[in-house]
DNA sequence: GAAGGGCCTTTGAG
DNA sequence: ACTCAAAGGCCCT
């Protein structure tokens, strides 16, 4: 099937799906192609909106299966003015990356994605995540392109921990490995914790070994609909440094309660915006806006 | 209960 | 070949 969905807020589709928070959507001869649920699926961004192809059948389906993933639900344009109001930093960011947008992803691959990202670098947990699915999930074939869906976490719990360390995950097997039986085994419902509060979900989420507060909080923000968390990696540490002047000592909590403070229901795209930004500039300190430039 | 340090596996970039 | 950093978390003081 093959349809226009039209896209009236800003959206860089090429920006959002290489900004980190999913790993296995690929770019090749002009569109970008992933698995949504069991379907394939593959996007050209047009000027009017998105081209879709996909093996799902009904395009209404089709049609919420994409526009809820990209969030287009949210009030984007809005958010913008928002977070650039009285802030040089994210304006800057903002104007520099129009249209990178939060995902709503699978609950059950982003948690997987983020256990798999400990210490890890993009390219890596994309290798990760490419040779579980292509061992243990469906083949989806979309226009001659072989694409794998995200295996369930009956099949991953089943692989176990020794599957997944043949996959290269490392000392991430047996987090990964425990989260899938957790999953499995009914003790963790993740879909259910999408109408539960911040604090609960999270809660249920750091009941997992491997699942800290930065993990916990990318599944919170990228599949759980908890845009109040506050994914804080070095690279967002280092923004929150050189731009806001918060101690680069500071703890997880007090951080998260700062950036709460500040942005609230905002945090999670600030999260991404500052990420985005800074990692971008590279290792230089202070490359192209000053340090301290944002309003208190 | 908070805070600091060692350790865990491997890959990619310089 | 060597070093460092990488979307961290556990466990022990």
């Amino acid at each position: 099937m093959d349809f226009l969905l039209p896209v009236l807020q800003p959206l860089d589709l090429r920006t959002t799906l290489a900004s980190g928070q999913t790993f296995r959507w690929e770019e090749a001869d002009g569109w970008h192609w992933g698995v949504l649920g069991m379907h394939g699926y593959a996007l050209r961004q047009e000027e009017d909106g998105l081209r879709v192809r996909t093996t799902a059948p009904e395009r209404t389906e089709a049609e919420e299966a994409v526009s809820g993933f990209l969030r287009l639900d949210d009030d984007f344009a809005l958010l913008c003015r928002e977070l650039a109001q009285g802030d040089l930093i994210l304006g800057e960011a903002i104007t520099r990356y129009p249209g990178l947008r939060l995902l709503r992803q699978e609950p059950w691959e982003c948690l997987a994605s983020f256990i798999c990202s400990q210490v890890s670098n993009i390219p890596r947990i994309s290798g990760n995540l490419r040779a579980i699915a292509e061992a243990q999930g469906e083949p989806v074939t979309l226009d001659g392109r072989k694409m794998w869906q995200f295996p369930s976490a009956e099949r991953v719990a089943e692989a176990g921990e020794a599957g997944l360390l043949r996959l290269g995950l490392g000392f991430r097997a047996k987090y990964l490995a425990a989260a899938a039986q957790a999953v499995a085994e009914g003790r963790l419902d993740l879909m259910a914790l999408r109408a539960a509060p911040y604090a609960e979900a999270k809660a249920a989420l750091l009941g997992l070994k491997g699942v800290g507060d930065k993990v916990a909080d990318c599944a919170l923000v990228f599949s759980l609909d908890k845009l109040e968390g506050f994914p804080l990696d070095r690279w967002v540490r280092r923004a929150l440094e050189e731009w806001y002047g918060v101690s680069s000592k500071i703890s997880y909590r007090d951080a998260l309660a700062w950036a709460q403070e500040r942005w609230g229901q905002r945090c999670g795209y600030v999260q991404q915006y500052l990420f985005h930004y800074r990692r971008l500039l590279g290792r230089e300190v202070g490359v192209g806006v000053g340090v301290g430039a944002a309003k208190v």
